[in-house]
RNA sequence: GCGCCCGUAGCUCAGUUGGAUAGAGCACCGGCCUUCUAAGCCGGUGGUCGCAGGUUCGACUCCUGCCGGGCGCGCCA
């Protein structure tokens, strides 16, 4: 429910509804809704609109019926037909005040509601490869996922926060044998780094650590390593060669002690990514391995059941699942000819297990590049007995970095990306987070980052704060004057002119943006509402005086300012964005 | 070729799921500080919502077909 008010509206018109027509419609049908652009806090409803749909019957007509048939009603204090057949109910003023009062005792559980009803949904976001420090991107999706989730909460759902380690596969092997190589060159091998190899800065810490730790323990001659190894590019296959490197490290130090390495890079590369995000205010309830899901059978245990459903069957050497029944362009190998299993393998194993862990419905958030496996996940999924919408993705699209008008080049392998690290210490972790919530998920993103650092007007993340740092600046001056705050001293009903309803407006509106932000999964939604009522509070700030003589008006117009402080301050805290009290 | 995302003011983007005369920010022009922070406020300029059809009381929104931009289409992870 979007709000009590709009409730007992509602309550209000669907009463009357039978009075006019001879069958009543679907309760459903009837729709109560804040009108658009009133600086009054209307309502409008479209009853007469949807009805008239139904009935085949003249909208105006219809309305014009509702309208004269209304009975009176302590918190309406007028209704008219408008435009094709809308009413618009003006709200007598009290009615207002319940909002400004609810935020007074409320105070941070403002805006929070139930409709999640207690829903158990995990939100599974970032996971980066464990191969190296985290980039722009995945800061994107780490900022819209912490929000979604506190978003989630906000709203009564049972939130679960999960980050996916990919520590298992080809890509961890070649970062454990790129950290080994580099091992070898701190005992004094002469290395030729195979090109297809992390050769990047961030491996050499932790070959310094692995070094610090074993010694010369682990130490082989590299002549040995790449023995018999296929030839690197450019002559040869520069995958069959780190290929080569991987299986003869792992030959010449045992299978164990070669995974106790890869377990030391991963550790050492996932204590670098936590430390990252714990910094940018992201937090998880649990950093799940893919080794130890690999470990515990699981997959082999999905794959039983998915056998059983008949969606698998042999081709080539290789089984399949027959994921075109889902909707997929071409069925997808799941265990390979040579009875390795695939990464979708493992994907189907791990959502399964989240199911099986009893979270109802499982949100996802992936880089848009990845919109290509949402089709064959869901399938697997429904194969397994679960219903197709308890999994749902949401697609982060493109992150591009710009300095000016320049765009900034990335490339992983290189080494040359920006970090989100880079970043964050740039730009700031609230403007970082801000701007990274500033466009819809699904609109690529360019962030700007003159424009991030900027300590000016030009900066919108700054405007937010300022309402926020104003109304702290009120309240010293408010000492400063030799006055106290008083709310049993304020009369709301002195609260009229226009900027104060606009106010008003605003803050009742609040829970039912965080409502609207968190089912639509548009984190965006809440900035831009969170801007408008900055933008509300500063026209009225300019307006009118409010540490004024009279007791009544000015306790009424710092009820409203302190109320609209602590809405920004719910709204910010949400977003992961402090809110200062001064600037 | 197929699939997904995008196309709205000079630029960057909203548009609460089909509702009234499509809105912000930036940029540009003009005003407001002896009064609670000018990191602010007010006013103005600026639109055939990519194009063409269709659905109905009504379409930026839904359907079809084009045009343009981005991403993805491995027994890789």
């Amino acid at each position: 429910m979007k709000s009590d008010l709009e409730r007992l509206l509602r309550e209000a018109l669907r009463s009357l509804v039978p009075a006019v027509l001879s069958e009543p419609p679907d309760p459903a049908q009837v729709v109560v809704e804040r009108a658009r652009d009133t600086q009054h806090g209307d309502f409008q409803s479209n009853i007469a609109l949807r009805i008239a749909k139904a009935a085949r019957k003249s909208p105006r007509e219809l309305a014009q019926a509702l309208v004269a048939a209304l009975p009176a009603n302590p918190l309406i204090a007028s209704a008219e037909v408008a435009g094709a057949g809308f009413i618009n109910f003006r709200v007598v003023k009290n009615a207002w005040f319940t909002a400004l009062k609810s935020v007074a005792t409320q105070g941070a559980a403002y805006g929070r509601s139930n409709v999640g009803a207690g829903r158990k949904v995990m939100v599974e976001f970032v996971s980066a490869n464990p191969t190296g420090p985290m980039h722009v991107g995945h800061g994107r999706g780490a900022a819209y996922g912490a929000t979604l989730g506190n978003l989630l909460e906000a709203t009564g759902h049972a939130t679960y926060r999960e980050y996916y380690i990919n520590d298992a596969g080809r890509q961890i092997d070649i970062l454990a044998v790129s950290v080994y190589l580099r091992y070898l060159e701190l005992n004094g091998e002469n290395v030729a780094f195979p090109s297809n190899g992390y050769r990047a800065e961030y491996i050499l810490p932790v070959a310094r650590a692995l070094h610090a730790m074993r010694g010369a323990a682990l130490k082989r001659a590299f002549a040995d390593v790449a023995q018999g190894a296929p030839a690197d590019a450019p002559t040869g296959d520069k995958d069959k060669h780190i290929d080569g490197l991987i299986a003869n490290s792992r030959r010449l130090l045992g299978s164990a002690e070669f995974d106790s390495i890869v377990v030391f890079a991963r550790d050492q590369m996932m204590a670098d990514i936590r430390n990252d995000l714990e910094e940018f205010g992201v937090r998880f309830d649990c950093w799940y391995s893919e080794r130890e899901l690999n470990q515990s059978g699981a997959i082999d245990k999905a794959l039983a059941i998915l056998r059983e459903s008949g969606r698998v069957y042999t081709k080539d050497g290789a089984e399949w699942f027959k994921s075109t029944e889902f909707g997929d362009d071409e069925d997808r190998v799941v265990v390979r000819a040579n009875g390795e299993k695939t990464y979708f393998a493992s994907d189907i194993a791990y959502h399964f297990d989240k199911r099986q862990r009893g979270h109802d419905l499982l949100i996802d958030v992936w880089g848009a590049d990845h919109h290509g496996y949402v089709s064959r996940v869901r399938g697997a999924l429904v194969a397994l007995g679960a219903p197709g919408d308890c999994f749902e993705v949401c697609l982060m699209q493109l992150v591009s970095l710009f300095r000016g008008g320049e765009k900034l080049a990335m490339g992983k392998r290189e080494g040359n990306f920006v970090t989100l690290r880079d970043l964050r210490k740039d730009v700031g972790n609230d403007a970082c987070r801000f701007f990274y919530l500033l466009r819809s998920h699904d609109q690529a993103l360019d962030f700007d980052l003159e424009l991030a650092k900027s300590r000016s007007n030009e900066n919108p993340v700054y405007y937010i704060q300022y309402a926020h740092a104003r109304v702290s600046s009120v309240m010293k001056q408010l000492g400063s004057k030799g006055y106290a705050y008083d709310a049993g001293a304020a009369d709301l009903a002195l609260l009229t002119n226009a900027y104060e309803q606009a106010v008003i407006t605003g803050i009742a509106k609040y829970p039912e943006i965080i409502e609207h932000a968190a089912l639509s999964r548009a984190p965006h939604a809440l900035v831009h509402f969170l801007r408008d009522l900055a933008n509300t509070l500063h026209t009225y700030y300019n307006a009118e005086q409010f540490i004024v003589e009279e007791p009544a008006l000015r306790n009424a117009r710092l009820t409203l300012v302190l109320a609209v402080q602590q809405v920004i301050r719910n709204g910010l805290g949400i977003l992961g964005v402090s809110a200062p009290e001064t600037m």
